[in-house]
DNA sequence: TGTACATCAGTGAACGCGCGTTCACTGATGTAC
DNA sequence: TGTACATCAGTGAACGCGCGTTCACTGATGTAC
């Protein structure tokens, strides 16, 4: 039933892959076992010790993987706004009118949210936190995200006009607002008022940044 | 030279302050010495003996003062967002027109991040942080500012024809963006380019949503 | 004003504990021939 | 295919250290009479 006698890369590569593969499990165990930790405390307090046991493992195996705590931290930044990088690609492929582009992009970051709460959890904890290795990846990370936004909106047709230092500004504003509309989720349960309220008051606020956004030429500001 | 031969409360109320007057010192020290350590990590990462340590006493003499570190904690976000209820009450004070408004608002703020730098890096820290009852006390005092900053809108001709809950979520909004442009105040050097950037880039964020507002009936959004 | 007693902020020794890191190791996996 | 050697993820004992908390204390300040 299982690949033993598959095609070429068996004896060679799938032999050669396992003990990477192991390795590979094991890191995930750590990265995991620090999530979880991590929705209760900051980085800033996790200890070395406190985690391999959770992942179930001996200490001194956790520098087979990270030099050290701030080390992880890192990585779970990489993986965390990795994985909300195709959440912005999708937002800025998102509806055709203004409107439908603020149902969808607060619809798209509600199910982001619920698929890796421990995620938006950490970033927006660390994004500000102790340890300050983290706090310059998550600010590399969010600034090539307002980049990427600012590229989108330039092309849409609504930017015609605008300076890039305009487009940027409003880049950061959306960037900002989506962030906090996360954040702001992860206190309310799923499917509860307290949800409903959170989603409705951030399409209200998208409505106004969208709204001055049209009549910013007018006014010549 | 000193009020040795004043009136009522020399020898009783002055005397009876002495040792009240001396607890608040070293209180104040305790306070002040966290606020130093907590600009390199988080309190959930603070140690109750470093803290004396810094503070120049016995570790054994905090418990006079707190029970724990986050009980610490919470007097620091009292004390940190009661200087800021001042700058609120001035904001919604400010200038005539809405564009002088803007202005004078990011002023305040910069005033404030610059006089009191260390305090608006805890909250920024530990809004999301790693101790829930320091979470919860903020939460509870910026629901409180958001709350008199919608008293303050309402008061507006602008906001004539708004429902209760439409300003409530544009109080948020200005409350949301105000927290933002101090936290990355504290990022740039005072006097900076990068300083005049972030403040640029905070006015004309105010200036979308000021306008959005304004064309808020418009559109019947 | 003086005296006797109460209060209480701050001390210092002691405790048991979990921490991060080092080290020499084991044994399964991978590689060369 | 079989054999001999190299690699390296994970182990477990040991270390010195700083932690939070307890306790009985000291001595200046405050209070009652």
């Amino acid at each position: 039933m299982d690949h033993t006698d598959a095609p070429a890369p068996v004896g060679e590569a799938a032999a050669s892959n396992s003990r990477a593969v192991r390795k590979e499990r094991t890191r995930r165990a750590l990265l995991d076992a620090a999530l979880g930790l991590l929705t209760e405390q900051s980085l800033s307090g996790l200890g070395l010790r406190e985690v391999t046991r959770a992942a179930g493992i001996a200490p001194t195996a956790f520098y087979r993987h990270f030099r050290d705590i701030p080390d992880l931290g890192v990585a779970l930044v990489d993986e965390a706004l990795g994985s909300l990088h195709q959440v912005v690609r999708a937002l800025l492929a998102a509806g055709a009118s203004a409107e439908d582009r603020i149902t969808d992009a607060v619809a798209l970051i509600a199910t982001h949210v619920r698929a890796y709460p421990a995620h938006v959890r950490f970033i927006a904890r660390e994004r500000h936190g102790g340890v300050r290795a983290v706090r310059e990846a998550t600010d590399r990370e969010l600034r090539g995200f307002s980049y990427e936004v600012a590229t989108g909106l330039a092309a849409q047709p609504e930017s015609r006009g605008w300076t890039v230092r305009d487009v940027q500004m409003l880049a950061e504003l959306y960037v900002d607002l989506l962030l906090l509309t996360a954040t702001s989720l992860l206190e309310t349960e799923p499917g509860s008022e307290a949800e409903r309220a959170v989603l409705t008051g951030a399409r209200r606020k998208l409505r106004v940044v969208a709204l001055g956004r049209r009549h910013w030429q007018d006014e010549g500001a």
